[in-house]
RNA sequence: GCGCCCGUAGCUCAGCUGGAUAGAGCACCAGACUACGAAUCUGGGGGUCGGGAGUUCGAAUCUCUCCGGGCGCGCCA
């Protein structure tokens, strides 16, 4: 596949350049070009685009900047796509494409239509992406939601930018916490019996158990109340956790947030976990492994052999003083060789597996399961634990796989800039599912990742389903759907336009644009061709936040775009006595509609043809 | 006390991994519609990038150090 990208074509020319002045002499052999780059101008004075080779190669070489970058731009004016060159400043080299660039960029965003961007840097490579692992022991809140659009939005961009992408979900459904989980749902079984119940303390209180208390009466009638609780619990559990995730996955449905594995905790101990069974879903099982008994054991096994596990003591814990702290022996993971503070415990007191345990038996079945690449994405509160978790990962690989954790900051929901409340009753936080109810998916969505991951995130109910620019919700998805009413438009005042058909794009593709010279119309152009580049960044960097800015900007541009007609009806996008300007401005704003549609789609935000 | 994250315009935030005179929205002021959807647009004022030092051709960005805020600190997950 050829590169449609303007701006990685133009950097190749720049390495060309630079490998003709090694062949002349002019520059030494073996010069490092990789830290040179080539970046859209922010001042139009500048040019189109600028590249700092000029500055990153006299430095290595020992030569002043600018007359290296004379003998650079003198290789540069030849390029046929090149208009101008200039040297600015301490040796930068600004570069002005001919229009032809431009509308060639165009040309390959129109055919590629909602596919515009797509990128094949990742190579095929495997990743895997785990987010949300919201615990079955309640609905999501918005926190979660938060960090699963985020994810599911960084998995879309990472699969268009050419990754093998694993979507994972992993379930703790170990531990004392689903133990607390099945006591209340039993609780809420004893009272669908007719009992009269008090939550106590340390019980989750949520009434969604009421539900599982009912189902468990018409499956078991009153048997279980009869029965110890060793003899009652598993079964109280399985239905809890089950009827939990099920909640769960209707409310991340509800979002447009899929998975491809859901990965049980539980089956890194019990070898046995039937995820089919668990969300009745039809064998496409197709990550999840057949993992043999205790895993976690085989992951102490496997460390311990590495010397990378041992039985010591640690110091106690700083700061708030650990009121049953005591000394003792106990098993370690060498955490400190890989970067951390102290050594993590992986037994606790009882003997019993610690959850960090567990998390390296995970984290190794990811490995084993082919993954080099892991993205883990945390609520903020979970960033004290990021270094040991990459630690274990470092050590159960071997080095080879590496682990980035996205931590995802607070959400502080406001409504028309006042605090939304907390329900006072116990346990309730807001509940993602009220947040889609009320302003919908596409407004949560866009408002969740049109904030760095890091930040604190102000969403204010009110504000979302305004309709105006201070809503970019609303304002993206209004260019998206004024760009089509001009197609709509056109047809309606220039009868036999080749605008009709399902070819639209192939037909406009085609058209003769070279009357697209208006200086806001080739800025369009430019902001157009920025995106695939933009594309690539943001997946490298995992950041989906970029994109909605960039859309942000793009329909910004396209607004005052189509405004500029209202002044100066000579710059409308429909000139209805000439079909041929026409056609060539239609193909610039079908361009638009390109990269809108494709861009909301990596954020999982419809792109609406009409705003009603 | 230690570790991680954050600190950019009155407010909410970008800043493309070190580039040129730091940007956008809101708010404020002044303007543009007999409409390709004004649900929009144009212009203006507003900044010691928390403070200081360092690294270099060049720092909001990297290092150190203070200040301020958030999160976390064996066996909970």
């Amino acid at each position: 596949m050829t590169d449609k990208n303007i701006f990685s074509v133009m950097l190749e020319r720049v390495r060309a350049a630079n490998d003709a002045l090694v062949a002349s002499g002019v520059l030494p052999a073996g010069i490092d070009q990789s830290r040179i780059g080539i970046e859209a101008s922010r001042d139009a004075a500048h040019g189109d685009m600028a590249t700092n080779a000029a500055m990153v190669l006299a430095k290595q070489v020992g030569k002043n900047p600018r007359e290296l970058a004379d003998a650079i731009a003198a290789r540069l004016r030849v390029e046929p796509l090149v208009a101008r060159v200039e040297i600015a400043g301490p040796g930068f080299i600004n570069l002005t494409l001919k229009p032809a660039a431009w509308v060639s960029a165009l040309r390959a965003a129109v055919l590629a239509g909602g596919d515009y961007g797509r990128s094949t840097i990742g190579g095929g490579e495997p990743i895997n992406v785990e987010y949300v692992s919201a615990n079955p022991t309640g609905p999501m809140h918005v926190g979660h939601c938060r960090g699963a659009v985020f994810g599911d939005a960084l998995a879309n961009l990472l699969v268009f930018a050419g990754y093998d992408v694993t979507r994972e979900y992993y379930i703790n459904d170990a531990g004392a916490q689903v133990d607390v989980l099945a006591r209340s749902a039993y609780l809420r079984y004893r009272e669908a019996l007719g009992e009269t119940i008090d939550i106590p303390d340390g019980f989750y209180p949520g009434a969604y158990l009421k539900e599982c208390g009912a189902a468990l009466v018409s499956d078991y009638g009153a048997i279980l109340k009869h029965q110890p609780e060793a003899q009652w619990l598993p079964i109280v559990r399985e239905r809890a956790i089950r009827m939990m995730v099920a909640e769960i996955r209707n409310d991340l449905m509800a979002l447009g947030v899929v998975h491809d594995v859901f990965f049980s905790e539980r089956s890194l101990v019990e070898g046995e976990f039937d995820a089919a069974a668990l969300f009745e879903r039809e064998g496409e099982d197709d990550g999840a492994p057949e993992p043999p008994v205790d895993q976690v054991a085989a992951t102490i096994d496997q460390l311990r052999a590495a010397d990378l596990v041992y039985e010591g003591r640690l110091p106690p814990p700083k700061g708030a003083p650990v009121d049953d702290w005591e000394d003792r022996k106990q098993t370690l993971f060498r955490s400190t060789r890989f970067g951390d503070d102290v050594d993590r415990p992986l037994r606790k007191s009882d003997g019993s597996y610690t959850y960090f345990a567990s998390d390296i038996a995970y984290h190794r079945s990811k490995v084993a399961r082919g993954f080099h690449v892991l993205i883990d994405v945390w609520g903020a509160d979970h960033g004290g634990y990021v270094k040991r978790m990459q630690a274990a990962v470092a050590a159960i690989s071997g080095g080879k796989a590496e682990l980035d954790v996205k931590l995802i900051q607070l959400v502080k929901l406001l409504r028309a800039g006042a605090p939304v409340k907390m329900s006072k009753r116990a346990g309730e936080l807001v509940l993602s599912r009220d947040v889609v109810n009320e302003v919908g998916r596409n407004a949560v969505r866009f408002m969740m990742l049109y904030r760095k991951n890091d930040a604190v995130l102000e969403f204010d109910l009110a504000k979302v389903i305004e309709q105006s620019r201070d809503n970019p919700v609303f304002y993206v998805q209004y260019a998206h759907a004024r760009a089509q009413s001009v197609f709509r438009n056109a047809r309606a005042l220039i009868p036999g336009l080749p605008v009709e058909t399902d070819a639209r794009r192939q037909r406009l593709a085609e058209a003769g644009l070279d009357r697209l010279n208006d200086a806001a119309e080739l800025a369009l152009m430019r902001r157009i061709a920025q995106f695939p580049g933009l594309v690539e960044a943001a997946a490298l960097a995992h950041e989906p936040h970029r994109i909605a800015f960039y859309l942000y900007e793009l329909a910004s541009e396209f607004h005052a775009q189509w405004t500029r007609g209202q002044g100066s009806p000579h710059l409308r996008f429909i000139i209805q006595n000439d079909p041929q300007l026409t056609i060539a401005r239609l193909t610039m704003v079908e361009g638009v509609v390109s990269v809108l549609a494709a861009g909301l789609a990596l954020l999982g935000v419809d792109a609406p043809d009409e705003m009603r």
